[in-house]
DNA sequence: AATGAATGAGACTTCATTCAT
DNA sequence: GATGAATGAAGTCTCATTCAT
């Protein structure tokens, strides 16, 4: 057995500490990151995690409790990325189509730009959001989007009052069924990746950007 | 005068034989089912299976090869009961909109009726989809809607050169956005559950069908 | 389940009976010397003997008893035979040097024209002979060669006798020795098969014959 | 001021360490070694192994990957040692007729000294060379003996020139046949075992010695 | 903080064989 | 004589995790 030598902290600065330990850290996150992508995320076991990151088991599970511990570290982060995203997104826009419109393109851009990220959350709506503890992500959700979906159902009378939406919506169920509707087919896409355009020959790209458009026509007055 | 008279299946009752084994078939295929749904693919073991089933583990092996064996078994038997309500709902439907239209209320009265297959479906678009034998996969849609896109194709353009669908629609492209986004919706709010109506305060059944109303909008000529 | 019918013996003659059953047997014995010879012995399961015999398991049954029995029946077989190509090769010899010689150049033939058999003979000294009941092997080998030892170890004697053997040979001692040698070498050479020939560069038969010549050089008197 | 000071083993004491995996690993090698003499290689069973290595399964895997592996680990061992006995054996000897008698005494030896190392040969010969990678089997007798072979040769050339082998031998050809013969009668004594000696009446060290005599005085010139 | 070693529980699957008909 | 169905026992191997150092 080797000797461990136990590192001094008396002589180093917590920044460093600090430092090394989010390294750490986010070696795992993307190590795992990628496995639950190629992979799907009840096929990775921790022995890929191990050896994709580099570390040794048991150092992992300094850092991690277990691998759902893991699994909701990625949630959480790509919820809050993907968040942050949108707020940017929807910041300028002043109308509920203009800001819908924001919140959609961006939802684009995230397809085409992190399908992974996509992929990971169609597979957590598909097999995991059921099991988990409601609360954690009640929690979670609450802390990340604080109350969007309130102003946006504001927003959206808005412009049923201005004329630019058509009348005969109901706003809350409206707004649901349009972000799920789009989060449905967005992850779908994802998923399906490659064999949607082989099958279908057209690009995801294209694809999801024209069911945006015909929501938004079916959202606005003629 | 020969004596050994094999036993030809034919002079004995192939019935009886047939009748019991597709009853063993059917409590392992319903037991997985449910399993599948309430645990997941992924988490659900053999083990599960075999006692859920009541039969021997041995015995299983006898009906199917192995667990992916009786995952892609049930895929079949969704994928061709569900084309079968789909053609079914469709029949009658003359025009290009009440082919849509009929065959997204198929959708809507499957998620509400059967709630169990749809997120069956959900499960494997979100994670099996790519690991699998692609030929198996297209040889099983083949041989289900053998070639039901090209025909409703052709329903648009009718549908755009007599004035009820939007002049600007591109057929194809427009076909496969809207199935798809409806069936990403569908998927999405059969595997969240509950957990959306809680959150969004409206029943399923009215969130998808507020979808379907928005794209069918979005797709009519004003 | 199928209706049995059961077969009638009474119309039936005895003589085809046997021929039937004496076919089925053969079937399942061939198919059983080749998968031991192509996979081993221990790693050929019944599941391939069944479906390489074309017959069912429970059929199996009804002809041997368990796996063990197959194997004793080729051993016996195997056996069998070639005692009796060995008593035909040396039937003619009249001097202890003529028979000797006649009897390694049998196992010559067998080595180039039956290898299978000398593979199965191979398998059979090397995993077997210590488990099975010493019993039966003696009683199979009793019935076979009846007292061929004893009279060979008669007609060395008389080769030293007149002088056409080395003088300094323990009959029984040399007899063993060279027959065990003998029979290693060629079980050897039938089990690396193909390697030995591209390992050595010499063919098998060429190997087995040298192997042959020095062993009988060093038996005759100079 | 670096904190994660990651332990290098080599600053560690690797002795340790080394030590003890080494122990555990022979544990389980002595286990499977003794049980394969016992029982054949294809009957023993992990169980079996485990149960008599006093390891727990899991911990036996973090040692040899498969069964497979375990018998691959032997038979490295097996080959290496006995490739190193026969380089001592044979270090003194200066002509061809001294050396190819001190190896064959040397596998007398071992014969007598190490019964199970060469009941495991006879197996892997009869049973397991025609299975496995012919490539890891050369790779690793190229490791053993080098070129033992080319240097007999040459040796035995120089036996015939000065009249102490039989003229008319062909040096490789007469080299590979008696080696492969004596390994055969090797092997098949240590098979067959106590059967031997029961049934000839004769121990099985003086039939080998016998052969190993008949075998020089057929290369030796008159 | 890092890690080598260990491990209980359980994964999926295959085996040779039996038996009622 | 033939066979469909069943099955207990066992097979090999992997899992996520813990703990002493």
């Amino acid at each position: 057995m080797p000797i461990a030598i136990p590192m001094s902290h008396a002589t180093s600065s917590p920044r460093t500490y600090h430092v090394h330990r989010e390294r750490q850290r986010r070696r795992i996150l993307e190590a795992a990151k990628t496995l639950f992508d190629e992979r799907g995320i009840d096929r990775t076991t921790m022995a890929e995690i191990i050896s994709a990151s580099g570390l040794r088991a048991s150092t992992i599970y300094q850092y991690f409790s277990s691998k759902d511990d893991i699994v909701w570290a990625i949630l959480e982060e790509v919820l809050t990325e993907s968040a942050a995203r949108a707020r940017l997104a929807t910041a300028g826009a002043k109308t509920a189509l203009a800001r819908i419109t924001a919140l959609l393109e961006r939802m684009a851009d995230d397809l085409t730009e992190r399908p992974e990220t996509v992929r990971f959350m169609a597979q957590f709506d598909a097999m995991y959001a059921r099991d988990w503890p409601v609360e954690r992500l009640l929690t979670l959700e609450a802390q990340i989007c604080p109350e969007g979906f309130k102003q946006f159902a504001r927003l959206i009378r808005k412009g049923i009052a201005d004329g630019s939406l058509r009348p005969d919506l109901d706003p809350e169920l409206t707004l649901h069924a349009v972000v799920n509707a789009v989060a449905g087919a967005q992850r779908r896409l994802a998923s399906l990746g490659r064999r949607v355009e082989v099958e279908y020959g057209k690009s995801i790209d294209s694809l999801f950007r024209e069911t945006i458009r015909v929501l938004l026509l079916g959202l606005c007055a003629t």
